[in-house]
DNA sequence: ATCAATGATTCCTA
DNA sequence: TAGGAATCATTGAT
């Protein structure tokens, strides 16, 4: 089984200085008597194998044998692997050195990031992150989420893992199987190391198209994983409290022009532990819905706008009294809620007007 | 189960 | 690109 190779090898390197394509032991001393009787040998032993197929299979067989055992027939097999190599392999090996395949790239980066291959880190913690964050930033309300998605990832990930496992070692089998096979071939056919090994590589693409596919799946399953949990966006948790009264105060009390600035949403946002979408989102929401239904809301606006004349009086109270026109502090608390909203309402039309006055 | 409230999304416009 | 309008999807009270 080994013999083979140990044959061949034998004369690799043998010079080819004189006949291109003749290994300069079967090129020595060709003048001589003892040339002619190579030359004989050499022709003896083509005419053997040309003839092989017409003889008997047991015929065949011992002609087999007695070829492999000819002092000749290394020499005679390097030849044809020489020549085959010269003509069939040098046309395909151009074709051989392919660039990495994009598409795997892509395939092999996304499963690093989100932490399928590669070390494990926490099953993809930092992508179950940013999706967190992406989801609204009320990072304790998704811990269970967040669980969820690293307990689904970790299972993709040994599916992945073990997925992976058996193609590698389908693919080792095989490569052996048919390295095994085109050893045994190489004894009656002219089969180099090269083309072997060429082989292997030809095994080892196929057998990546596969990986490719498993690679392929697995990230379809991780964003779909991941879209579902960004979804979780949608299982909406109404804000707290403390958040929708702290946005209402400013609503009502920037009822004439409720439109926050950046800067006065980030600091929404910080008060309410949300994110400016959110404020922005609540904004929207409330503009609209106001504008729709201002009956509706008046009740509403009547309470905020006392507690901010409540406010306002605490704050002149506290020694800034020259904050004139502020609303009166000795009114009745019902006249102080629609002088309130009546200033907040007056004051709206102003800035409304401001554009025709030239800024109020 | 039903329904109003509400946060999020999408599409459109100025 | 921010905001308006319509709509979706979920929550929570009944």
């Amino acid at each position: 089984m080994d013999e083979q190779p140990r044959l061949m090898h034998s004369h690799t390197g043998v010079g080819m200085a004189g006949h291109p394509g003749l290994p300069q032991h079967m090129q020595e001393g060709t003048g001589g008597t003892d040339g002619d009787g190579r030359k004989q040998d050499i022709g003896d032993i083509l005419q053997q194998i040309m003839t092989i197929t017409d003889q008997s299979l047991d015929e065949a067989q011992a002609r087999k044998h007695a070829l492999n055992c000819h002092r000749m027939k290394p020499a005679l097999f390097n030849v044809l692997c020489e020549i085959k190599e010269k003509t069939v392999l040098s046309i395909r090996g151009a074709q051989e050195e392919e660039p990495p395949d994009p598409q795997l790239m892509r395939l092999d980066n996304m499963l690093l990031a989100e932490g399928v291959s590669g070390p494990e880190k926490g099953g993809g913690s930092a992508a179950a992150a940013a999706a967190a964050a992406a989801s609204g930033g009320v990072g304790a309300d998704n811990s269970a989420e967040h669980s969820d998605y690293r307990a689904k990832l970790s299972q993709i990930r040994q599916i992945y893992h073990t997925e992976l496992e058996k193609y590698e070692q389908a693919c080792n089998e095989f490569t052996t199987h048919v390295m095994n096979l085109l050893r045994e071939q190489s004894r009656t056919r002219p089969i180099s190391p090269k083309e072997i090994e060429r082989m292997v590589n030809i095994i080892h693409r196929k057998f990546s198209s596969i990986q490719m596919q498993l690679k392929q799946s697995t990230c379809e399953a991780v964003m779909i994983l991941r879209s579902r949990f960004l979804d979780a966006r949608r299982k909406r948790r109404n804000f707290n409290k403390q958040a929708t009264e702290i946005l209402n105060e400013y609503f009502y009390s920037h009822l004439s022009n409720p439109y926050p600035s950046e800067e006065a949403k980030e600091e929404l946002a910080k008060k309410c532990a949300i994110t400016v979408a959110q404020v922005s989102n609540w904004f929207g929401n409330k503009r609209i819905r106001y504008k729709k239904n201002i009956g509706k809301f008046q009740e509403e606006a009547n309470m905020y706008a006392a507690r901010t004349a409540v406010n306002a009086a605490n704050a002149s109270s506290h020694g800034s009294q020259a904050n004139s026109p502020s609303t009166p502090n000795s009114l009745h608390p019902v006249t102080t809620v629609c002088y309130t909203t009546m200033k907040t309402e007056i004051l709206g039309c102003f800035c409304k007007l401001s554009p025709y006055f030239g800024g109020v």
